[in-house]
DNA sequence: CTTGACAACCAAAACGTTTTGGATAATAAT
DNA sequence: ATTATTATCCAAAACGTTTTGGTTGTCAAG
């Protein structure tokens, strides 16, 4: 085995913990605390016998230099390893070709799974639009104000995907009022009169078709866990509860229907609490507002000792998200998915459109299956998925 | 049903599709392509009555600025929502607080989930560093050298997170070259002589545990799968599970021993070649070299008709990384954990002490249950957990 | 021999900060 | 009354680009 040499530390987090130190040698190889002296465009003027402002226009294909006298400083700008500093060029007001992603952590335990796959997509989806991106995760919309003002006024990105947007979400005035170019994932209250671009998936709609498809397996007292208000798509889904129930002729139940459910502790005291109803009045379907919650409930049944399915007798569930330990779930997660490859390429399509100051989406870059009518406002269907859990 | 407005799109991905313009009110409010006018330096000295020299010191803490004008430059500039510009900053050699994170996007039909974990949670683990971060993802550590210098040398980030280190990856050479800060996670062939800074996950070790275990469960005969040799990770994987055998007076057996796979269709095929030998050859372990592979080997087995898990006659199967969704797998799978949070905070605090200058992890930030001996060279073990697949 | 057009180049300004090396005036020490 | 000290302040340089508004020289057309 060669994984161990003489100057590796080994550390176990649950396990062994053997170390050899070797930071003498380190300190005298790496020049930390600042880069090396890096070649500047001066630099290149020099070697090259021109001055900085030929080797600027050179360098960025401008007709009024010679042919071969940029093909010399192509060259030595090679050699050179130079690549311009994005500092003094963003002070030009130039574009960074980076872009920010804002999403929020809402307080949970755990690391939020929804979040991860949200910004690991992200990421792998700016790779096709040979943008940078910038990720800054935020606890709360209304703390650091600041965060997204600095951001703003800092120059270091050209636009912004914010997420996570709440109801009354300043941060859309903010930007607005700042004129930064953003997209939002998700939609303040007022996104009629506000105007500002988002991508929304349509979590009313989604979970009002779910109701529907509830009811038609025969289900009538259909239960409705959520987390608390903070994204407005909390509220969305909640809205499609309400309205799908209406719809039927039936109306919510106070006591099926329970929020601001976070930790796991309390998803199974809520369970608890509909489970300890007379049996006439306890659910027999549980729609939860997103799959982490779901997975909780899923747990929770299990450990009162009720099955969960589609037979009668079994308790369905429902989640929300499909994330990818939904399908392996036992049983696996009825739900509905949000397609995340495509609201990350539709906000990032979005964001470029607007940055080119174009109100459309050009057409090779069009999402097919779409109506790219104009880019602005976008609601997208949730996909319903039927499994095993419904 | 308050979902819908007279301005708002709808669209379905696999769905309805019904559409409303409201492209002309857009164009009108917002001022897209380039940011307003923000406020500068120059506006707040010229607002408060003193030099730009005794703004910027004001707003940076220094001590020679009259207290009563601290306070009035603060207070202005708070009103006119003032930022000082990131790139006129960095221009002056000033530490940006964004880090970079490189890692490498294998080609592999779906977006590789093990990536997307990591990438989120390096992004929620810089939020208690206060640090933002730049992802940069590439699909080779070879096609874009050019990447790394041109993120090296633009001075848009204090420092790098390498991830996917390759045996020689030329990155780790780039940037020792360059003097840039870096910390790399996987380690090249040559660490012991470069001497960079990196956190590492014994993957050779694990394997060894985790086939000791199946030898101990009385398996003879234990099939390797594995990715195709790019990062390191999968040669000490690989060398691991050689290693074991050798300890137990085994060898390996290239009929049991499949590299190089990485779509579904491969591993299938894999599976069915192990399957195909005569009975008294076919293997009654499955080793996959990590989560993914190993589900696909679990689908492969079922479609087979063949039964995974602990009991006599059963197939045992494990993973590698320990991604969310493997303890949801039916049966659920039994792997080698890669402590994610905690690879992402020793990087991070490894990367700041570089950037600090020191050596050494400041007490107040070393991880409990580590060796803090220096932060150069960590080697963390992965967590074996025995689910129901072995 | 002019004039105009064009190709190739460049000096200087601008972008918004921080830092350096004083300047000034008030106060304290001699 | 002179000198040292201290508290405030500031002009100018520097960071590395891009852009503006030229200049110069060459060549063809008149």
């Amino acid at each position: 085995m060669v994984t161990s040499g003489p100057n590796l530390k080994r550390f176990g987090i649950t396990g062994d913990c053997y170390t050899t130190n070797q930071s003498n040698r380190l300190e005298k190889n790496l020049n930390y605390g600042g880069y090396e002296d890096v070649a500047t465009i001066f630099d290149i003027a020099k070697q090259a016998g021109v001055s900085i402002t030929t080797v600027s226009r050179a360098l960025n294909g401008y007709s009024d230099v010679n042919e071969k006298t940029r093909r010399r400083v192509v060259e030595i700008a090679g050699k050179l390893n130079y690549y311009p500093s994005a500092a003094a060029r963003s002070l030009q007001g130039k574009k960074t070709n980076t872009i920010a992603f804002a999403p929020i952590l809402r307080e949970s335990g755990e690391p939020d799974p929804f979040l991860k796959e949200f910004i690991g997509t992200m990421a792998i989806s700016c790779l096709s639009h040979d943008l940078s991106l910038l990720v800054m995760v935020a606890t709360s919309t209304q703390d650091n104000s600041e965060t997204y003002r600095e951001l703003a006024g800092s120059g270091r990105v050209d636009g912004i995907i914010l997420a996570d947007v709440e109801p009354q979400d300043h941060r859309v005035a903010i930007l607005q009022e700042l004129g930064i170019p953003f997209v939002a994932f998700g939609r303040t209250t007022d996104y009629a009169s506000l105007a500002y671009p988002f991508v929304d998936v349509d979590g009313a709609a989604g979970i009002q078709e779910l109701v529907n498809y509830l009811y038609e397996q025969g289900h009538r007292r259909i239960a409705y866990l959520s987390d608390p208000v903070n994204s407005s798509c909390v509220v969305y889904r909640h809205n499609g509860y309400r309205e799908a129930l209406i719809q039927h002729g039936l109306e919510e139940n106070p006591q099926l229907s329970i929020g601001d459910l976070v930790h796991e502790q309390e998803i199974k005291t809520a369970v608890a609490r509909l489970f300890e109803l007379p049996f006439a009045e306890q659910p027999t379907a549980i729609v939860a507002s997103h799959d982490r919650l779901a997975l909780n409930v899923l747990y929770a049944l299990r450990e009162r000792g009720l099955s969960v399915g589609k037979g009668s007798g079994q308790i369905a569930v429902s989640g929300f998200d499909d994330l990818p330990f939904a399908a392996y779930l036992d049983p696996s997660l009825t739900t509905l998915r949000q397609p995340m490859g495509a609201i990350c390429t539709i906000l990032l399509e979005m964001l470029v459109a607007v940055l080119k100051n174009k109100s459309e989406v050009e057409p090779e870059n069009q999402l097919p299956g779409l109506n790219w009518v104009g880019p602005q406002q976008v609601l997208l269907r949730p996909e319903f998925i039927v499994r095993a859990s419904a």
